[in-house]
DNA sequence: CTAAAAATTTAGACTGGCCTAAATTTTTAT
DNA sequence: ATAAAAATTTAGGCCAGTCTAAATTTTTAG
């Protein structure tokens, strides 16, 4: 059985593992956990300890098989939480992380199991994040940035990488919600900004900062 | 802001509190939690310090205004998510204590508004106990014990005393459902133990142990 | 009313998770 | 290749919450 902290650590650790390339660094760990570097050390003996890691002094972390089977039940409880408050108690996307933060430490496997199946079996959270299955895999979700995509497509939004409720209520306010189809207008040769028309008709503008952070298909 | 930890403490002695008269002793407080009396006295220092309770030495304790509060406050999510879990999710009643004990640390007053609207606002929980108002005022009910009721009266079970699985188990098996009226056929003189008619026709024996544990209207 | 029993508190120690400061290892740049 | 910089670990310590053993206070019984 682990702690909140630790299983806050086998999250981060998977995260961050998928979005660079090989170990996680124990100072990468120490900011988004907001600890310091020392702190981090001490958790990562102790999650080598309990086989929960892989770890080599100074050469970073690697979740073991088991490590990330634990990492995917709790990414699969924080989205299903996502989704129960969106869907049945109304918060907007932009409000349920920090709430589902804690609602996924709850555990019981029977509580997971009924609210799955009474959330329909989701495939993806209100962010688009896809919702690892019960088996304990990570749906593959062939996603590309729309800042990859070219002056003429129309895309479908699909996801954001980024959860900040600043971001989150942006898009809200630039008429850009998920599942919604947009057509490149142009891309600004300068600052890579888009000029992009939403469903609804409205002609939106769309920084390349915004554009990095969206998933699209 | 109050650890997991105080907040199970002030719930504790909130119950205690109006199981019996006066105050709480360590003693009881530390069979509840399952710790040590020396623990418990560590803590109801730094309550008291935070001035939650009303603490002397070798005195026992009482809650402050402020304490019975948030006590209320934690019984009020307790309550509402036990409702969640049996309306919504299908647990039986007999499930869904130790999930809610879980569950009503999360910290958002916005959930709870949001739960409870979603719930219909609902009076009881599943175990036929009041929901604290968010006003803070615990409803009064003017149920008395089973036990304690005549030969020839009918009457409606409204909640049990006892949340074990064990006991609430027993009360499925003997088709003794909250809600439900029951006619109090005979009550042995020597054991105390009653014979009733359930709603469905059924003759049951209940025991003087269970008679004490449900209350009635 | 007093002595034994019971309840409670204090003393001292441990663990988990965190910190700062200092030491060590790895990486980077000349 | 080597020195400076960056990253990481170690040393030593703090706090919350717990424990056992010992001391103290209150309650109970004779
Ligand atoms: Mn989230
Ligand atoms: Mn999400
Ligand atoms: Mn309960
Ligand atoms: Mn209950």
């Amino acid at each position: 059985m682990q702690s909140f902290t630790e299983e806050n650590y086998l999250k981060t650790i998977y995260n961050l593992a998928n979005r660079q390339q090989g170990e996680v660094s124990t100072n990468a760990l120490a900011e988004v956990t907001a600890t310091k570097a020392a702190s981090v050390t001490d958790m990562l003996r102790k999650l080598a300890e309990k086989q929960l890691i892989h770890y080599k002094k100074y050469q970073g972390v690697r979740l073991t098989e088991e490590g990330e089977r634990l990492a995917l039940q709790i990414i699969r409880r924080h989205r299903l939480w996502e989704v129960f408050l969106v869907e049945k108690l109304g918060f907007s996307w932009d409000q349920v992380h920090d709430i589902a933060e804690e609602l996924e430490h709850v555990r019981s496997e029977e509580l997971v199991t009924r609210l799955d199946s009474y959330l329909g079996n989701p495939q993806f959270d209100p962010h688009g994040d896809p919702i690892p299955t019960s088996a304990g895999q990570m749906p593959e979700t062939g996603y590309r940035k729309l800042s990859e995509a070219e002056v003429g497509e129309g895309v479908c939004l699909m996801a954001v990488l980024e959860h900040s409720t600043g971001f989150l209520r942006h898009l809200d306010y630039s008429d850009l919600s998920l599942g919604s189809t947009v057509i490149i207008q142009e891309i600004n040769a300068f600052d890579k900004s888009f000029r992009v028309q939403t469903e609804t008709g409205r002609m939106v503008f769309v920084s390349h900062e915004v554009a990095k952070n969206l998933l699209v298909n």
